[in-house]
DNA sequence: TTTAGCAGTCTCTTGGCGAGAGTGCTAAAA
DNA sequence: TTTTAGCACTCTCGCCAAGAGACTGCTAAA
C-alpha cells in the first residue's frame, strides 16, 4: 500500500537532495524551476500532497515548503540513492595519504579519523581493533625506570596490549626476561579460559603475580573495548545551521564524548549483525532517543576471523547520505586492505 | 597610579566572582544588595566609575550594568583571588579514583582530563609524557603475524613508544630476539646523536632495517611531541551562554580539536617557562587572536629531570578562576606524585 | 566623603501591519 | 482521467513604534 509511483520517488529523492544542500524547506515552484521538471508546480504540490499524508515528507508550518521526515531519508537510503564511489583522483589522494604515513595501526586509525571528517563534513569516529575470541601469543617484560615494569602482551589477531605495573622487588633486565619465557612457553595458543584452569604453582611470587596480571588482562580484553576512540571532525557538525540552537549542539556533542554510549551504540549495530556492509542509522531509529536529530553511518573493518573495529561518521538528519556512505565505504575497505596486508599471508 | 583602594578591589572582586556566577552584567544596586555591602549603590557606582576609567570594568552600553575586562580578570587572578585548595573530601575521592584505576600512565592521563573537566566544569586537555633529551634503553621485538613485527622501545626516561613494521623476510621469534640483544648491546645509555655517529657495518640488512627505524623513531621523539592528546567536557562550555553564538562555539571548538594550534599553545607557554607554577592564560594575552574569547589554565606535571607533560582546562573568560587554577594545581600535582612513585626511587 | 533624589539613556518586549512566499482547492484544459 | 492555471487563504518574517524597566551619572544635601 506504501508503493510510490515512479513520478513520486523522483519527487521525493529531488527533495532531499536539494534539502541537504539547502538546509530550506523546498517549495513545489523551486522543485520543478530548480530541477527544470517536465510538470507544473501544481502537479509536484500533488504528489508532495500524497507523499505527506503517507509520512514521507512534512510541512514546517501550513504553508511552507516540505522537508523529508526520517521515513523519508531511510527510504531514500534505502531505494533511490544510488551506491556511488568515491571519485577516482579523490580514492587515489586518500590512499596516498595512507601509503606515506607511518606503517603503523593506530597511525592509519587516526588517519582514518581525519579523513573521513574532511571528506564526509560530519564528524568521524574510529575505534581501535578488537578482538572477541583473544589467544595468547607472546609475553614480554621490560624494565622501564626502577621496579616499573612494562609488560607488553601480543595476541594471536595482532592486537597488542601493553601496561606498565610496579613490582615488588626490583629485577634486571635478564631476570625479567626469564619470567616471561616460564610464561610464554605453556601459555602460548592459550584462550582466556584456559589459561584461568591452569593450576600454577611456584615458589616465585614475582612470577605468581606477573601471571594474574596476565589473565586479568586477557579476559578484560574480552569484555571491554579497549584503547582510545579516534574522533575528528565535530566542527563540521557544529556549522551546520540545525546546530544554531546550543542545547541541540550540546546534546550531540555530548553523544560524540561520551564513551559508553558510543560503544553501546557501535557494539549492539555494527557486531551484531552478519555482513559487512554499511549501515545508515537516522533519527537513532526509534531505539535510540538521544540521537532523534542525528543520523550515523558506520561500517566495520578488519579482518573478520581476527579482530574489528568500527569506523564511521555522525551528521544532522540533513546529511549527504551518498557521500557518507561512499567515504565510510572506502575508508573501511582501505582499512581492512591495509590491515590484513600488514599481516602478510 | 593605578594603585586601587582597598574598597575598589573590594567592588572589582566581588564584581568579578558575581558576573562568573550569574553571567550578566553587574549593577550597583544588585552588588550592595546581594552581598550586603556597608555603603551604598551611589558610593558603588562612583567606585565603578572610576574602576571603568582605568581599565577594569567595561559597560555593554549606556546604562546597563559592569562586565569585567581582561584586565579586571588579569588582575583578579593576580592579586585578589585566595589560592584556595580543594576542599580535602574532593581531593580525598580524587586521590581515591586514581589509586583505584589501574597503574598505567595512560589511564592516569584519561582520568585526569575526565577528573578535571568534571571539577574545573571546563573542557579539560591533557598531554602525554614527553621527554627533551631521548636516551636509549632497551628495545623489544615482537612477532605478532606474519612478517609483522612489533618494536618496543624504552627510553630511559620511563617513556615507551610502540610501532608496528613488516620486514623483508620471515623470522621467528628467536631470532627476532637475538637482533634486539645486539642492538641493545651497544645502543644503551645513547642519545639519537650518538646513535647517528655510529658506523653501523654489518651483513644483515634485516638488522640494518631495525636499526635505521630506531634511529628514526628516537629522532622523531626529540622533535614532535607523540601520542594521543586527551580532550574530556568540550559539553561543559557548549552550556555556559557565551556560546550560544554558534560561530563563537565552532570557533572555540576548533582551538580544542586542532592538535597544532594546541601543540604549539602548550609548548610556548609551559615549557618554556622556568617555575612549576599554573600559568593562567586570558584572552590570549594579545598574542593569540584565536583566543579572544577563552581562557586557559595550564600546568606541567612530571619529573622536571625526565620526562613532562601538561595538564589543564579551556574555558570562557568568565570562568571561575579560583576554582579552575585550584583543581589545575591539585591534578598537575597528583599526577606528579604519582609518576614519580611508579618510578620507583 | 557619602548618599538621596532624579532626569536621562539605552535595551527589551510587545503588538500591529504589510510584504512575500507557498499552499490547497476548484474548475478548465488536455 | 490526468494535468494545469488561477486564485483565495494562511502563515512567517521583518519592521516600526510605543511603553516598561533597568541603571547610570550628576547634582545637591547630609
Amino acid at each position: 500500500m506504501d508503493e510510490l509511483t515512479e513520478r513520486q520517488k523522483l519527487v521525493l529523492a529531488l527533495i532531499v537532495r536539494d534539502y541537504v544542500e539547502t538546509a530550506e524547506p523546498i517549495s513545489s515552484g523551486r522543485l520543478v524551476d530548480h530541477f527544470r521538471l517536465d510538470f507544473s508546480p501544481a502537479t509536484a504540490r500533488n504528489e508532495m500532497a500524497i507523499l505527506e499524508k503517507s509520512g514521507y515528507l512534512d510541512q514546517p508550518y501550513t504553508s511552507a515548503g516540505r522537508v523529508p521526515t526520517k521515513k523519508g531519508y531511510r527510504y531514500y537510503v534505502g531505494k533511490l540513492m544510488g551506491d556511488d564511489q568515491l571519485p577516482l583522483h579523490v580514492q587515489e589522494m586518500i590512499r596516498h595519504q595512507f601509503y606515506q604515513a607511518r606503517h603503523d595501526v593506530d597511525n592509519w586509525l587516526s588517519l582514518s579519523a581525519s579523513v573521513l571528517a574532511q571528506h564526509s563534513r560530519g564528524a568521524a569516529i574510529v575505534t581501535p581493533l578488537h578482538t572477541e575470541k583473544a589467544r595468547f601469543k607472546h609475553l614480554a617484560l621490560l624494565s622501564t625506570r626502577g621496579r616499573q615494569v612494562l609488560m607488553v602482551i601480543v595476541l594471536n589477531s595482532g592486537e597488542v596490549h601493553q601496561q606498565t605495573l610496579v613490582l615488588e622487588e626490583n629485577l634486571t633486565q635478564s631476570q625479567l626476561t626469564a619470567l616471561a619465557t616460564r610464561i610464554n612457553e605453556f601459555a602460548v595458543g592459550l584462550e582466556a579460559r584456559d589459561l584461568q584452569e591452569i593450576e600454577f604453582e611456584t615458589r616465585n611470587p614475582v612470577l605468581e603475580q606477573i601471571f594474574q596480571l596476565v589473565l586479568e588482562t586477557i579476559q578484560n580484553l574480552e569484555v571491554v573495548a579497549t584503547g582510545e576512540i579516534f574522533r575528528d571532525g565535530f566542527t563540521n557538525m557544529l556549522s551546520e545551521p540545525e546546530f544554531s540552537e546550543p542545547e541541540k549542539a550540546r546534546q550531540t556533542l555530548e553523544i560524540f564524548e561520551d564513551r559508553v554510549i558510543l560503544d553501546d551504540l557501535l557494539s549492539r549495530t555494527v557486531f551484531n549483525s552478519e555482513g559487512s556492509g554499511v549501515h545508515v542509522i537516522i533519527g537513532g531509529e526509534d531505539t535510540w532517543e538521544q540521537l532523534e536529530d542525528t543520523s550515523l553511518i558506520l561500517a566495520s573493518y578488519g579482518d573478520r576471523d581476527h579482530a574489528l573495529g568500527v569506523v564511521g561518521i555522525l551528521g544532522p538528519l540533513r546529511m549527504s547520505y551518498s557521500r557518507g556512505v561512499s567515504t565510510v565505504r572506502f575508508i573501511s575497505d582501505l582499512m581492512s586492505e591495509l590491515i590484513s596486508e600488514s599481516m602478510g599471508s
